[in-house]
DNA sequence: ACTTACCACATGGTTTGTAA
DNA sequence: TTACAAACCATGTGGTAAGT
């Protein structure tokens, strides 16, 4: 499809979708993927909670008619018992079609044709996107920033001249009365080596001591690892440990299930060292 | 056009039953 | 006791119908 026709075909779609369809392509373009659950317990809140799921059904068929989303895999038997529900990607229609208001950015993606592993860390990332916003709903505290991959990336040079990128999954702004929590959120599966974690982690050791987040943000946000299981959270921890020791206070590692709760507690105040605003001597 | 209710279907893990 | 099979269960989805 030619990318005039394309354009012309996303405007007319666009006019006739409401704002809660925009919202959802909108979701699904930030974190790629969204289950119907997730769909649901982002945009279908009120009403009848039997009615809930089978309306958010009715809404992905509808955009699945139109083209503008994809529908991925579907497990049936899950883990336990019963079906994991559908995933749903972007399509390049749907991506033309938040073009249409501006500047919706990036090249195209791909979403299907991906691996299950990558699809697990998306739907995760998505996951801790959603516990957010359902515990913002509950709570006092506001989520204020939830960027995502590639946006929260940050390019800086490192010791050595060379220009190193950090690319966390997600950067994330949480508002309580008086002050704010700023984190960068590694999502881990347990599918990555130590080694690898340690290393990773260190490229967050750099990027602090490069000074350039605290002169561009003020702050240095804390670095939250979520992990699968207590276990991985252990372990984790004690690779952790091999960084230098005075950067030890920007990481904190917790259980995935945990997040939405841990990033919207309020903070307290008497704290650990403050890594934020100080730099460490060079 | 959208919402809601109801029921059947699909399917793998879990449990229970049975034979070796 | 072990091994395998049948029955059961959980869960999201789809169809349909009726209501708004």
């Amino acid at each position: 499809m030619s990318g005039r026709r394309l354009h012309v075909q996303a405007s007319r779609l666009r006019a006739q979708l409401d704002t809660r369809a925009l919202a959802v392509l909108d979701t699904l373009y930030r974190f790629r993927l969204l289950t119907t659950a997730q769909v649901q317990r982002l945009y279908l809140v009120s009403g009848v909670p039997g009615s809930r799921i089978r309306r958010t059904q009715y809404l992905m068929k509808r955009l699945q008619t139109l083209a503008l989303v994809v529908r991925l895999s579907r497990v049936i038997g899950g883990v336990r018992a019963g079906s994991s529900g559908f995933v749903y990607g972007l399509s390049a229609l749907g991506q033309a079609v938040l073009d249409v208001s501006g500047p919706a950015g990036g090249r195209r993606r791909r979403v299907w044709e991906t691996t299950p592993y990558f699809q697990d860390h998306m739907l995760m990332v998505a996951e801790l996107y959603v516990g957010l916003r359902e515990a913002e709903r509950q709570g006092q505290a506001m989520l204020l920033t939830f960027t995502s991959e590639p946006g929260c990336w940050r390019h800086f040079t490192g010791s050595g001249g060379e220009l190193v990128v950090l690319k966390p999954d997600a950067y994330v702004r949480v508002g309580f009365q008086a002050v704010e929590r700023r984190v960068f959120i590694e999502v881990d599966l347990a599918t990555e080596s130590l080694p690898t974690i340690v290393r990773k982690s260190a490229r967050y050791v750099a990027y602090w001591r490069s000074g350039v987040e605290q002169q561009r943000a003020g702050v240095f946000p804390q670095v939250v690892w979520l992990v699968p299981d207590q276990h991985r959270l252990q372990n984790i921890q004690r690779a952790l440990g091999s960084l230098a020791v005075e950067a030890s206070g920007l990481f904190e590692v917790a259980l995935i299930d945990a997040g939405p709760r841990l990033l919207m507690a309020p903070p307290e105040l008497e704290e650990k060292p403050d890594h934020s605003s100080s730099r460490p001597p060079p």
